[in-house]
DNA sequence: ATGTGC
């Protein structure tokens, strides 16, 4: 008999280390499982995670099992850390899987500079880059584009932004699905949420949204952290952004039209949230098409972003950014749906693959993986909070029998964002950082410190210690912030 | 996450 636990009537049995099923049952179309350690399980069930995984079973055509990562915690309808893989032909497709922020993700540039060059520089840095990279709620981006260029971006991704000069062949190279998802279809975008994004072209937003200058601290595979380029004490610079308001009025303008039109479908789950359109139905080929759309603006959207802060390390250090060897080291999406042909039961079959706050950790050998790293696996990038430092990972061997190919995106926050600003005060925080752990923040609203102050944050060295020892993302190398611009 | 509500 396997060990189990059972936390508000949810029952989970221990298969192995860190793997816990929820057994199918009732209106359930497959089972769920959480990949966590004991302490992080505790955690994950301190709110509605289990309920909401155990709620993403019941999507139609959903293959195999739900996924909780490890830093797994309630979301919109779907748990945020969540993975559910539902039949491209007679499944569905659900926003809610998805997020609202679409296309959220993160990228890491990388420099030959070293923590000795920045040293006594933080300052002047951290009030450049603020300076120059958009922040904070509302308007103004690093492009000031019209509905035409809102569709053009939406078009073609990152292929706009090389044509513009923003961006290399190499940085295209350097991007899952190589910044450009061509089953884009701008004419499903709303005018409304193009409007939204004519102005926040190259905008951080806010939330957990931030640029962080970040030095590595630990290496724990050589051979692969070559293959990366990058070395102990080497400058890194993490980008995390999404679609802003685009991203958010596509997700909107979609959960209402299914309400509208796919109420029968909405009446059989067990909650409104996890709203779905039945795939092969008019509605799910326009969400998808509009989905890629708003994964195509986010990319640009880090990109633009990548371009200032190049610019920005050129007037602090004096150099071209070719020479201080910032490429784009990789750049990952956090949440989005895809087409991808998985094995389930010795069958491949194509499905929509739902990661929200899940990051793809495709293994060596995998044709998507860059020709770069083709031989090691893809990099994976998961972010901490701006008192941990974040993880380079790299798709590991077990993600594709295990998770659709997936691993964690991040610590996961512990507490919500009313009770962080009664636990924590924004100035404090700031203060902290920087005379403690010599760690210089600025942010648009000392309210965000507080709603993302460390202590708000699960351990992300738990998160990825998990992750490794499934084997379905392995560590690589630590970083350990410097400099903190957000909203 | 988000022009921080329907």
């Amino acid at each position: 008999m396997n060990e189990t636990r059972e936390y508000d009537g949810i029952r989970l049995e221990k298969l192995r280390e860190h793997v816990w099923e929820i057994p199918q049952e009732g209106g359930m179309n497959a089972p769920a499982r959480v990949l966590a350690s004991e302490p992080l399980l505790e955690q994950i069930a301190d709110d509605r995670t289990l309920q909401q995984l155990k709620n993403a079973t019941h999507l139609p055509g959903i293959a195999k099992y739900a996924v909780c990562m490890p830093d797994g915690h309630q979301g919109y309808g779907f748990p945020v850390g969540g993975v559910g893989a539902t039949d491209a032909t007679d499944g569905c497709i659900s926003p809610g899987a998805v997020g609202y922020d679409i296309n959220c993700g993160v990228r890491m540039v990388r420099t030959d500079l070293t923590y000795d060059d920045l040293e006594g520089r933080e300052e002047e840095l951290v009030d450049s880059l603020f300076a120059n990279v958009p922040s904070g709620l509302g308007g103004g981006g690093v492009v000031e584009g019209d509905v035409g260029t809102v569709e053009s971006v939406l078009d073609r991704g990152m292929d706009w932004a090389l044509e513009h000069d923003y961006a290399t062949r190499d940085d295209l190279a350097h991007c899952e699905d190589e910044g450009q998802r061509t089953d884009s279809r701008p004419e499903f975008v709303s005018q409304k949420a193009k409007d939204r994004g004519k102005n926040q072209l190259g905008s951080l937003g806010s939330g957990n949204h931030f640029l962080e200058v970040q030095r590595v601290t630990d290496v724990f595979d050589d051979e692969v952290a070559e293959a990366f380029g990058l070395v102990e004490e080497q400058i890194v610079v993490l980008i995390h952004c999404g679609s802003r308001g685009l991203g958010h009025q596509v997700c909107s303008d979609y959960l209402r039209r299914i309400e509208r039109e796919h109420g029968d479908l909405l009446d059989r789950l067990p909650d409104k949230e996890l709203a779905a359109a039945p795939a092969g139905s008019r509605l799910a080929e326009e969400y998808y098409g509009a989905m890629c759309a708003a994964i195509n603006f986010a990319w640009v959207n880090r990109q633009l972003i990548t371009h200032r802060t190049r610019r920005v390390f050129e007037r602090v250090f004096g150099e071209d950014w070719e020479d201080l060897g910032m490429e784009l080291l990789y750049d990952v999406a956090h949440n989005i749906a895809k087409r991808e042909v998985h094995d389930v039961n010795g069958e491949d079959r194509e499905l929509f693959v739902h990661r929200k706050g899940a990051t793809r950790a495709f293994p060596a050998g995998r044709p998507e993986v860059p020709r770069a790293y083709r031989d090691v696996g893809q990099p994976v990038i998961i972010p901490g909070s701006m008192g941990s430092g974040s993880y380079v990972l790299v798709g590991g061997e077990r993600s594709l029998s295990e998770t659709f190919g997936s691993t964690a995106h991040g610590a996961g926050r512990t507490m919500s964002r009313t009770q962080a600003k009664q636990e924590f005060w924004g100035e404090t925080v700031r203060d902290e950082l920087r005379d403690q752990n010599a760690i210089y923040v600025k942010a648009q609203s000392g309210a965000t410190v507080a709603e993302e102050a460390p202590g708000v944050y699960k351990d992300v060295d738990e998160v990825v210690r998990v992750s490794d020892e499934l084997g379905i993302g392995d560590k690589v190398v630590r970083t350990y912030p410097v400099c903190n611009i957000k909203g």
